[in-house]
DNA sequence: ATTATATATCGTTATTTTTCGATATGTCAA
DNA sequence: TTGACATATCGAAAAATAACGATATATAAT
């Protein structure tokens, strides 16, 4: 786990609001799914469309936060024929909560 | 508490090792404390020189660390003479770990 | 008062990050 | 197989941050 670069994805407004709105994909992104049925896009995450549509900056500036995040180990994704859904990686953002509290 | 500040605090290993070395000063710092009885600076901190030696970064790369680290809530510092010491705000950061573990 | 020491601040250059538009790639539908 | 759409990547300009030496400020010692 390289903190640094945690922290760094961690440092911007933005990013931190797409890791919030994942954590409620129902609540902040009521209308998304209609490329899926429902079961299967809520548990695979979020597409980049409708990050992208929410968080208000450019396509290229969100799929470059989406994949910041991702090889910090905040996000995982799974693609869906032309889409690409991100979700929170739990587990990893467990860690890094336990290790701040422990070791920092 | 502004997160945004306190992640980009975050984000520097130089920043990270001082947060750290500041956990256990006794253990980092062994032989501080000529200026002040080791009571006194122990509890006070650890002063700006014998962070900026270990750290082997510039005096005023050092100075200008500790004050974003305490202008963002992590660190706090008292003034004995014309010495600074500078210490974990340890409350801050465990609120700062939990506000992660269960917002973010 | 002068000098020495510790820390803070200033000004500058180098580096990194941010952000975008343009373009490439990959997938689906007609 | 062509066209439309979603996402990724590229390249560049603007903005922010990093880092330093020089200098200022504040305190202490002579």
């Amino acid at each position: 786990m390289d903190l640094i670069d945690v922290f760094k994805a961690l440092s911007n407004k933005t990013r931190l609001n797409i890791l919030q709105w994942l954590k409620d994909p129902e609540k902040h992104f009521p209308k998304q799914g209609a490329h899926l049925p429902k079961e299967v896009s809520y548990k695979g995450g979020v597409c980049v469309g409708d990050i992208q549509e929410k968080s208000q900056a450019s396509q290229s500036t969100v799929s470059h936060y989406l994949n910041m995040m991702q090889k910090a180990g905040l996000l995982e994704s799974v693609r869906y024929g032309q889409w690409t859904y991100y979700r929170r990686n739990e587990e990893f953002i467990r860690q890094v909560a336990e290790y701040l509290r422990t070791e920092i």
